[in-house]
DNA sequence: TTGTACGCGTTATCAT
DNA sequence: ATGATAACGCGTACAA
């Protein structure tokens, strides 16, 4: 009636081995004849034992099996980006080969429960995003001397990174656009800071987050004076918010917006079909990250196609690359220019 | 020069006190004087120790922190659906009064990698979806003795469920479709099967997953001969696959259309309108679950609103209770119908 | 307030 | 093929 749990030594002497002979037949470290694994296995059933405690086997090993990702917002709204969804996707399929199971940390530097960044049993970490606190984050992971990449975030030294080639992907789009005829552009940005504030960006504004500062730099370099309107989110609904923004005042509409995100592209499509605008033949749009949008048939969205599993992949295959004791170089990845059908020469090009 | 990384009793002895002191300043479960405080940190930062070793303290505590959550499918399929990633959302936030974080598990049955769900480092566990491959799972992780909590799945004696009152609320869409004057509906369904089979289910065949099953035993109450076609996945293409076959042949159109999930409902009415069909004038299309789906304006859904986020807060809440050692009840949440304008009398009443 | 001593459940090493 | 033994790094009665 001990409401103790069995051990695997427990599971020894009732079977009548040793416990490191008992181990081994959990393990299958060491061939064992037939006859005592059999014993052994008996002798666990019996008692009722299910397999060698995590716990301890991690402490003896010093491997968790476990790779923390660390987002830098509320992980629900994380998950509503399909850019994150099919990175998660790539990232269980990259780490599996270590048979690396993912642990959820949110990291926003207030947490004071537990498991934190801090003391989470954590055998590599991935970090996702690039805001001004994840540099704190990656500081916390380093200093507890933890294998760590980096997925579109600045760095520093040796870590491997996941990256984007962003300005040179966003500077092909208004490429396209100059090319068609365009001149007169906006911006609909991505968050610029940690406190996601909605508006336009003034000229000498620092822009914290890199995504959003690479992508808008690839624009400036064929449309210098082009305005940035920054939203608070990479989602449909931010997006038409920022449209009706930029579609208000008739007289001052551009003839076409970029959009940092296929999300945001959506929205502004819609505030513009909202004010009675056609896409393309009133206004252009271009979007960012190539996912599907549900809702925007019959559009298809010109955009930049990032290969958003293939970089959850990339981290984890680092990652996995890390703990078997080789030091991975970052890996650079591009996105592919796909032009459809919302974007157009400017209506007024004759005028 | 040793790499080896420093241990508590190194920073012990570096400062002068004794092991347990030092494990005391970093737990804070005793006080301490704050000089022997300061020499312990100094020592410490010295050393480059940053904090106890989370695999020792979770052996030593019985504890990991860790909160598994079980899918049945492929990650990245199970967080493309809105219904899943509200559900993180809500769990990551009931579990946080434990402060523990979430470990992505998932179990098809055929992992030979570890972390598996028999090995996962795991305080308790929470089982999502309702295919029979739960079944399973639930036996692994009750064998080892977690304490364990079902989402909309069926378990045995003494488990605690998150449920939804799917048969009633499902019924309630039914009537009301039957009240506006339709008799001729068809059910698209969530798939039936581990297999995900797509096709019209027989009048015969069993229905292997709950929240289908009992979906459709709703409508049937009120629409006893509604024939159903089950889809392979709960998405927006889907949904169009099911509703092209339902619309393909013009004599035989239903008028109106229940579907088992919002994105099979958009699904359905982006078929119907490529088949020249007006929702709701020409058939009336119904969802289920209430989430925001994107591209589906100026359409507002007539659908069952459940409660996603809530339903994974309870059953975080209800992993809490157990862990500190209560035994919760089960919850059964409800659905509300909402009426948008996706529902009318069918067209041909008066012929 | 601080120290001593033991145990948490495994697994790796080495010897047999 | 099997067994004895020593870590793994920490938390916590209990004593002082």
């Amino acid at each position: 009636m001990s409401t103790r749990r069995a051990t695997i030594s427990d599971v020894a002497r009732e079977a009548g081995v040793s416990v490191s002979t008992a181990s081994v037949v959990f393990s299958g470290k060491t061939p064992t004849s037939e006859a005592t694994r059999a014993r052994v296995l008996t002798a666990a059933e019996k008692l009722g034992y299910t397999g060698p405690d995590p716990r301890a086997a991690s402490l003896r090993r010093g491997r968790s099996g476990i790779v923390g990702v660390v987002f830098d917002q509320h992980l629900g709204t994380a998950f509503l980006d399909p850019v994150t969804t099919h990175m998660m996707d790539g990232l269980a399929d990259g780490v599996s080969r270590l048979g690396a199971a993912l642990l959820l940390l949110r990291d926003d530097g207030v947490t004071i429960s537990e498991p934190s960044l801090h003391t989470a049993p954590i055998d590599a970490a991935v970090l996702i995003g690039c805001s001004p606190r994840m540099a704190d984050s990656l500081e916390i992971v380093r200093g507890r001397g933890i294998p760590v990449v980096v997925i579109e975030g600045d760095a520093g030294d040796g870590i491997p990174r996941v990256l984007l080639d962003n300005v040179e992907a966003q500077r092909e789009a208004a490429r396209h656009l100059a090319d068609l005829g365009h001149t007169d552009v906006v911006v609909v940005t991505l968050p610029v800071d940690v406190e996601r504030r909605r508006g336009w960006i003034p000229d000498d504004a620092a822009v914290h987050v890199d995504i959003t500062a690479d992508r808008l730099a690839g624009v400036r370099e064929v449309f210098p004076d082009a305005p940035a309107l920054a939203a608070a989110a990479s989602s449909i609904d931010e997006g038409a918010i920022a449209g009706r923004t930029i579609f208000a005042d008739p007289s001052r509409r551009p003839t076409a917006v970029i959009a940092q995100s296929d999300l945001l592209a959506a929205g502004v499509i819609r505030a513009a079909e909202e004010a009675g605008l056609q896409v393309p033949r009133d206004v252009s749009v271009t979007g960012f990250d190539g996912v599907v949008v549900d809702g925007l048939a019959p559009h298809v969205l010109t955009t930049l196609v990032q290969p958003a599993t293939a970089k959850g992949r990339a981290a984890g295959e680092a990652v996995a690359a890390m703990l078997e004791g080789s030091t991975p170089a970052g890996l650079d990845l591009t996105c592919t220019f796909r032009v459809g059908t919302t974007t157009a020469p400017p209506r007024s090009t004759g005028v």
